[in-house]
DNA sequence: TTTAAATGTGTTATTATGACGCAATGTACT
DNA sequence: AGTACATTGCGTCATAATAACACATTTAAA
């Protein structure tokens, strides 16, 4: 797969990667997709290059649906990584030699590469994370137990995480994370989870109902040790409209 | 220049540039720092390349102290531009041969070429635009009155414009923009010029007020045809606070 | 039947916002 | 010198949004 893209490395975008933050919800936690590599100790964000006929925008969502295998997805871009060290010695002559790639063709790894971060939103029951060969483990890790990254990738995940929750203020955002049928609380969890921070439970509801973009169905969950919340699910709609025009004026 | 940066093009980093939207503010209008080369009929915002030994953020505050000396400038990367056809045939064989370029050398050019936006928000009346040759006119223009671009610099810009818009309801952002001492009412045709919107007089003293960064001063603007407006200078202090922590906290 | 743990539906006090009114002030004009 | 004009400074009031909190209801399990 590397080796493919290296030996063919005129037909990608030279010196520039995308790497992508997927964030799930699940079990009341915001999960992450990482990936490791057996010849290293250290997880990475999913990432990937650009082919030169592809938009970057085509070439993000590529990369997500290949690791998760959802489509119609959230997807944004929110910065661009670029410091001259931030892929030093990443691919040295070792590295190279493991994966039995010329030197002359390596050189295109060892230079510095600017790489375009990414965030997703997905349904987390309805991700299958898929490894691109077996020497790859594909996982959900729980944001506040990510274990070390490779390179910046730490930096990177923070960032989108920064953004996700600026973006909360702006924006709806639970369409994309939950199954189409959820409860208040569960929404409310969501939000307290993304921004690490607990919210009073009748405020959050009124908040969150003035908005517009529920609706309320007619049907409870069942195989709860108390009393059933209500399902909901997002009026996409009136969800869309506000997406576009934004929650908060401001002035 | 450009030559001298194409004939050591493995000096840059390859096909990255950076573009900056650089806005200022005077005579109540909201302007652009605007860029035009004598063989273009458009005119473009300025940008450069990124030395293989810059970091990209270094990079850009380079453009930006070369065009218009000033530093400790308010800069941001906003994102970044990759669509395939974005720099089509904008250096084609006419104009590689009108720049003295060989063939073989300016290949580098006719590639796709991905750019990082930044914005930058500086103090009108301490700039002093500077031409990096004589070929090149570099001009505010009231960003109401922007000509046709260059490539996708239109849509660049109107990003740009739009991050602004949107952080002006997360942050404050007069420092960068106004001279050490302004009024209350220029202050407020600072929003309201971004804004593209009125706003009240009355109700916009008290909300600015509230957020706690202005200093009043025991002076008074002189030579105004009117009741003299009273003076103001940020608290340098509170607003670092505010700009770190942001305006509004919504959930 | 009782209990524990949530949920659904309020209430109240405080604060923020939007829409105004009116007096004060500095310049320009008669 | 006096008045008109444009604009500033300060204040009010009704309404909406927010934070803090109380109480009854429902479900599964003890």
């Amino acid at each position: 797969m590397l080796k493919d893209i290296i030996e063919n490395n005129e037909n990608y975008q030279p010196g520039l990667s995308i790497d992508c933050v997927i964030f799930g919800f699940h079990d009341n936690q915001l999960k992450v997709l990482l990936i490791k590599v057996d010849r290293n100790p250290k997880w990475s964000l999913p990432g990937g290059f650009i082919p030169i006929d592809q938009d970057i925008d085509t070439a993000a969502v590529t990369i997500l649906n290949d690791r998760t295998g959802v489509d119609g997805i959230f997807l944004r871009q929110f910065a661009t990584f670029g410091k001259v060290k931030r892929n030093d010695q990443h691919f040295d002559k070792k590295v190279l030699e493991y994966l039995e790639i010329e030197e002359a063709k390596g050189k295109w790894l060892m230079r510095r590469f600017v790489t375009i971060g990414y965030y997703a939103l997905v349904d987390f029951l309805k991700t299958i994370p898929k490894p691109s060969s077996d020497r790859e483990i594909v996982e959900w890790i729980d944001h506040k137990e990510v274990p070390e990254l490779i390179l910046d990738h730490k930096e990177i995940l923070d960032k989108a995480l920064n953004t996700l929750r600026t973006e909360l203020n702006l924006m709806p955002i639970g369409y994309n994370l939950l199954p189409e049928k959820f409860t208040i609380p569960e929404l409310q969890k969501l939000y307290e989870t993304i921004l690490d921070k607990k919210l009073d439970r009748r405020n959050f509801l009124r908040k969150i109902t003035n908005i517009g973009i529920l609706k309320k169905l007619d049907e409870k969950k069942s195989n709860v040790a108390h009393k059933a919340p209500n399902l909901y699910s997002f009026d996409k709609e009136k969800y869309d409209e506000v997406l576009k025009n934004g929650l908060n004026q401001g002035w």
